[in-house]
DNA sequence: TAGATGGTTTGTGTTGCATCAATGATTAGC
DNA sequence: GCTAATCATTGATGCAACACAAACCATCTA
């Protein structure tokens, strides 16, 4: 790390071809989703509150870098569908603390299987092998699995 | 691929954790590419006539999936800055043939140096070789390095 | 008790689209 | 040669997903 190798093969971004990738997935998934009244911003904010567990509002908002004032209207949106429910915290009751409902939770499934067609067309390039790599990877650079967005409740 | 093995590892959706990166990606991207007078759209355009060379425009709009009459503005704002140049396709007149110009890749080149740090930033849980996986994956899932957006050029 | 924090509502503005209509130049097919 | 189709262009409209700001209430901290 500290003395770098000299290498001749140059250093590849992988921003703009993540960037192209990720507009391939969502254009298709929106078509998918709104059947089910989901959208992107939600199948997302369902998807990492189901990794991590419930977490507060402004810990959600961190995780997905989205505005407090944005991420209310988002958990409204949910909530309204009781796909997920919020609770004050009991160590600072100015926080919520948002979770998953079971409703939410089989939501979020009939979703991700609806969305495997759209899997299937994009990453049609990739083995299931390498399907699965690139999931590793994705979970390993977004930091999910070891810890919560925040560790919340007790 | 016709009878399915059923495994107790249940198939991991990577569309939300893309969209999730990319966008983490993407906002760090935006500050450290105005400057260079660029936005994400410009050097994901750059991006792709650099890896596949020089394309027409319906190409590189079905490459890009976005609409005709948006790419015709896109490539409005690379070409008032000599970043591509459009030139009548021979074999077809109403084609545009659109390319990289020189400044169009020193510009390119100079953004993804500023772009070390984003990916540093954003990719910090990943090691090199993890990097680089991630490369080929994207790269391999986009169809990118065998073909051109389309073989344009005699 | 005063200041800070978390959430809420409301409003404004920007960006990146999709879509549509109309136009001109060019090509393809009859 | 003529008609219909294609490619690019301009301009307009509308939507979604934000960022940001202001104001407010409830709650916490020092």
């Amino acid at each position: 790390m500290a003395s770098l190798p000299v290498v001749n093969q140059p250093v590849h971004r992988s921003g703009a071809l993540l960037d192209q990738l990720a507009r391939r997935v969502r254009l298709r998934s929106e078509s998918v989703l709104a059947p089910l009244g989901l959208r992107v911003r939600h199948l997302i904010a369902l998807t990492v509150l189901r990794d991590r567990g419930g977490c507060t509002q402004q810990a959600l908002a961190t995780t997905l870098e989205i505005d407090g004032t944005n991420i209310v209207g988002l958990l409204n949106d949910l909530e309204a569908e009781n796909l997920i429910a919020r609770r004050r915290s009991p160590e600072d009751r100015r926080r919520h603390v948002v979770e998953l409902t079971d409703a939410g939770a089989k939501r979020l499934a009939k979703a991700e299987f609806a969305l495997a067609a759209v899997e299937d067309e994009v990453f049609a390039a990739l083995s299931d092998a390498q399907r699965e790599a690139l999931y590793g990877l994705l979970q390993q650079a977004l930091g999910t699995g070891d810890d919560g967005c925040v560790a919340a409740i007790d």
